[in-house]
DNA sequence: CTTATAAATGTTATATTATTACATAGTGTT
DNA sequence: AACACTATGTAATAATATAACATTTATAAG
């Protein structure tokens, strides 16, 4: 059998996919050297092979990187297949995050114009309060 | 003379009015370690100086940092006297970072309810393009 | 003024996050 | 097989940030 060129195309290469599964096991965002340390027993053993594994991972929509954390998780809007235009929600005690998902939002930050009529197809929105739980 | 008491109120220590200084007459953002390299004639010799005096004037509002660049800039947005609610536009090829002061975006923003219809005052929002030099 | 308190500073060391550089191996195409 | 491209392995190091502790300066209360 095998994988079919196309399968192929969209699928992960081996460490891509050791450190895809554990960020998309995580109920929380992981950071570079919390994945190193958990993957160390597949083999990955040194830095460059996990930030390497993130930067596509991060170029192919499949993870995103929490700037104010320097965490990643999982991507779980499935119209973002590209890293292109994220927004969170970030609880400043829990620190749990949660990907936000709004049609509304995503149409007015793409159509925002700064005061030069500049628009922005990518961007990154990071909203930070307290979760439901720690409210 | 000296300094009155409000105006002391409001008045940075000399750490910290070095260091801001440096960053508000400087037309890009600049990193911890480049005003420390830059500071380091002033007496201020050490990482611990430099992030302190960093986090005090990122709490007051005089200062932003670009989460995405690791760097800060001054505030110059005469409404956003405290860190809470930022947006930015970044160039991707010259680096160049703009703050954005736009009404209907930050009342937009801090409108916005979540799907469990939680609303949030405090967001960073970085969008990323090309300045007008580089387009 | 002086005493208590809080804020800021100075200093050393270390922790955390990320990249450079180079060698090797696998994959897909012609 | 030859080539180009992507991914991997590995060691070293660069860049970013904090911990811990001693000291000094500023502020406010008595």
């Amino acid at each position: 059998m095998g994988i079919s060129k196309i399968d192929k195309m969209h699928s992960l290469s081996k460490n891509q996919q050791i450190i895809f599964d554990l960020i998309d096991k995580s109920p929380e965002p992981l950071k570079a050297y919390t994945i190193l340390f958990n993957v160390q027993k597949k083999g990955i053993k040194a830095p460059p092979q996990v930030y390497r594994a993130l930067d596509k991972l991060v170029e192919m929509g499949k993870i995103h990187k929490i700037e104010s954390r320097n965490a990643f998780i999982a991507c779980h809007n499935s119209s973002c297949q590209v890293a292109k235009a994220t927004a969170f929600s970030i609880c400043e005690i829990c620190e749990k995050v949660t990907e936000i998902s709004s049609a509304g939002l995503s149409k007015y930050l793409a159509n925002f114009k700064d005061k030069d009529g500049m628009k922005y197809s990518k961007y990154n929105l990071e909203f930070f309060g307290l979760c439901k739980k720690c409210r």
